[in-house]
DNA sequence: CATAATGGCCGAATTAAATTCCGTATCAAT
DNA sequence: ATTGATACGGAATTTAATTCGGCCATTATG
């Protein structure tokens, strides 16, 4: 059993699938994670140890990654949002870059597809700080240019949602893929 | 009294700036918010009541917005990450194109500065999920294109930290700003 | 300058919740 | 049919959250 549980954590795959109690469970602490076991069984159909014994299965899993406060970033002083697009001569993922994630203004940080190499998202708390950032930037080797577009309105933010759109309204004049 | 409460809600201020203490909790409870006030209290160098009030306080100033369980993206069949830019005709902050929000597949949506008007952040099964959505954009009115950044990997995610960066590494060849 | 008033803290006591422990039912594989 | 494994619920126990009262420091007030 112990090779099983290396086998989970190596994959990082869930050990099962989850099943519709398990949505349920994730839907309503992903709202709010303190609520106690009573009222987290009684809202998804299980009784205090029973929704107990899930979510530590949730955890173990890897499903549930973490339970974290969720602050407003103007209480830490940290009104500007901005997501910055780096493009970079030859492969990006250099440990020089990787190092910028050191910086507690980065929150994300991810290579994509398309016309630039990586994509940062970045909170500070003024344009001066976000200069900072950039100029830390352009001093990295391999750094060509940056495109930054500063967040003017935030309309929505919030974790990563269990459920699923099943049907998408299919548009009038759109063929059907072959797969 | 109550005219003070009110005031806070409506400002959206914090009562009063988070001192240091503040900021260790916030930085305790971003990474772990399931410890027990005792603990949390040890690291702060509080008593568990003290350290209790302090949250509370966070909590009802609103500097801890909410606690969340963190989801990971694959347990709940969320595999591709994308940034979405659109473009509008007009101004783009329609109610049409609010309502996209209510897809659980959108996490962030947000008005931005550069070239573009709204940019999304949105997490979705598959290619075929992903152009569901973007069908679903055109079909919106007011939207002319779109640009979309798939994510390829994903090297650093995570909440708002409460931690600033004070000084920023000064490169050589840059001026000294007025302000 | 003295003195009330406030806010934040601690220790102890109380209440509530987390966690453990079994016994039982259900389902799958043999 | 029988065994094994899994998930569940109820009751008991342990642990943590929460309340309470008193103390100290800082700040406002006469």
């Amino acid at each position: 059993m112990d090779a099983e549980t290396d086998d989970i954590q190596r994959n990082k795959h869930p050990a099962r699938e989850a099943d519709p109690i398990d949505r349920k469970i994730l839907g309503v602490l992903v709202e709010d994670a303190t609520i106690s076991y009573a009222e987290l069984g009684e809202r998804v159909g299980l009784s205090p140890p029973a929704a107990h014994e899930r979510v530590k299965r949730l955890k173990r899993s890897g499903a549930i990654r973490a339970t974290s406060a969720i602050i407003d970033p103007r209480a830490v002083k940290k009104p500007l949002l901005a997501f910055v697009h780096i493009d970079t001569r030859g492969w990006g993922k250099t440990p020089e870059l990787m190092a910028v994630s050191k910086y507690p203004e980065v929150e994300e940080m991810h290579t994509v597809a398309g016309d630039t190499c990586m994509l940062l998202k970045v909170r500070t708390e003024d344009t001066r700080a976000l200069e900072g950032l950039l100029a830390r930037l352009y001093d990295t080797p391999g750094v060509t240019s940056t495109r930054s577009y500063v967040v003017l309105s935030t309309y929505l933010e919030r974790p990563v949602q269990p459920e699923i759109t099943s049907e998408w309204p299919a548009p009038k004049h759109m063929a059907t893929p072959m797969y």
